[in-house]
DNA sequence: TCTGGGGTCCTAGGACCC
DNA sequence: TCTGGGGTCCTAGGACCC
């Protein structure tokens, strides 16, 4: 039997998410910026029509902005995150196999439906429009590159109302062909320039290229897209998350930063959020690499490096990442630097309860070391994060994000919790 | 004068995704 | 003045082994 694959993927996500507790948003142009409220990484199909560019410097945009009234908000990754969790349980609702994508997007298996799936999917959209208060659209497909392309298609023509069926189009090769080849799944940048300078300009032409050829110049990821857009499904539907393989806090600061306390100061909080990351899922690291940046969009002298610190046995405790964190910096750390970026990544993952010990290092960590980040993560939870800290990470942090339009966290916290009132 | 071949592991760098 | 953050996978090349 062919199989069926839909992506379902929501309209401007994180601006549909502003305006879903505030109905006076509705027909206006809304942005959300990127942390620091540096670029913008979201926009309403209003914002798209006064010609906003995705990932573009706010500043730029500054003027339309003013012109047209444009809402604009902080990146509220909290309020974002629970929106999905809602969206994704109805989709599952309507699926034997969903795989959660990514924020905004869930593939869902649909073979061996009853029914056709164009009508299915309408049901699907329209379910989670009315639960959630999100728009979403859906694309189908014989493979996931295939059903993501058809997604596309799905938002790029309104006339088709959200939801676009490719599977058994007899003209299926002029609709490939109306596909640039950059917005091929697994085609970027590079890949699409490459490809263009060769003629190759459209999903159709990149489908019919020869294999070898594929092969060489975009290695087997490539041919596998390839395959997918012939039809011949090569990338599976994958339920089950994969424990992550690396772990990374990093931001861009709100200011530069130039003196080393400050910048400990950074790779501890980012440390202890890499740390609570890594035991949320169950693992230990055996790696802590921290790097440092300048600001590379700036004139003036740059630097950037990169130390990395092995334990000597895997750890989830996070004074010892911490104290690793400040060693690699130590390392690296140049003085007379305005620094912007700095990161903390836990590599060497393994499961915390199989990680291999060492009888000859020095204690790890203290007996109640367990207990301890159990509590920690545990209050944290319960009341919010950043309740309990690490002092390593500092009080006055003069190196935390800008965001100055932030958006109540309607959805996670009491005190944020949306009003209706009788007038 | 002669100087293998194949395998594994690790890392850095580059491509991609959202 | 103001330019995101967090991941994955593949390849090439070097170290090392037998």
């Amino acid at each position: 039997m062919n199989q069926v694959f839909a992506l379902a993927d929501c309209n401007s996500f994180y601006a549909s998410c502003e305006r879903v507790f505030d109905p006076s948003l509705a027909g206006r142009p809304v942005i959300v910026l990127s942390n620091n409220d540096g670029c913008v990484i979201a926009r309403t199909a209003e914002a798209k029509a006064l010609g906003i560019v995705g990932f573009e410097p706010v500043f730029k945009y500054q003027a339309i902005i003013e012109r047209h009234d444009v809402a604009v908000f902080s990146a509220n990754f909290t309020l974002y995150g629970d929106l999905s969790d809602r969206v994704m349980t109805v989709l599952r609702s309507f699926a034997p196999q969903t795989e959660v994508y990514s924020i905004d997007e869930a593939f869902l298996t649909l073979t061996g439906l009853p029914e056709p799936p164009d009508p299915y999917c309408r049901r699907i959209r329209g379910t989670v429009r009315q639960w959630t208060g999100l728009p979403v659209s859906i694309g189908i497909g014989p493979t996931k590159t295939l059903a993501k392309l058809a997604n596309r298609i799905a938002k790029k023509h309104p006339e088709h109302e959200g939801v676009f069926d490719l599977t058994g189009r007899p003209d299926l090769d002029a609709l490939l062909d109306s596909v640039d080849v950059q917005d091929v799944w697994g085609v970027g940048h590079r890949y699409g320039k490459f490809l263009r300078a060769r003629g190759v300009d459209t999903a159709r032409r990149l489908r019919d290229l020869p294999d070898a050829y594929v092969k060489k110049h975009l290695t087997v990821v490539g041919l596998r897209t390839v395959e997918e857009l012939r039809g011949n499904p090569c990338i599976a539907v994958q339920e089950a998350r994969k424990p992550k393989q690396a772990i990374l806090t990093s931001r861009s600061f709100g200011r530069d930063i130039g003196t080393l306390p400050e910048l400990r100061e950074a790779a501890a909080e980012f440390a202890s959020m890499s740390a609570e990351k890594l035991r949320a899922q169950r693992s230990a690291a055996a790696f802590v690499t921290v790097f440092v940046e300048t600001n590379s969009f700036r004139e003036g002298p740059q630097y950037s490096n990169t130390a990395t610190v092995g334990l000597a046995e895997p750890s989830d405790y996070t004074p010892r990442l911490i104290a690793s964190a400040r060693e690699g910096l130590a390392r690296i750390f140049r003085p007379g630097y305005p620094y912007k970026r700095c990161g903390v990544l836990l590599s060497g993952l393994v499961p915390a309860v199989a990680a291999q010990r060492d009888c000859f290092a020095a204690e790890q960590r203290p007996a109640y070391g367990g207990a301890l980040m159990r509590a920690l993560d545990g209050l944290n939870a319960r009341w919010g994060r950043g309740t309990l800290k690490y002092a390593a990470a500092g009080v006055a942090r003069p190196w935390r994000m800008r965001q100055l339009r932030l958006s109540p966290r309607y959805t996670t916290t009491w005190d944020d919790l949306p009003v209706a009132r009788a007038v």
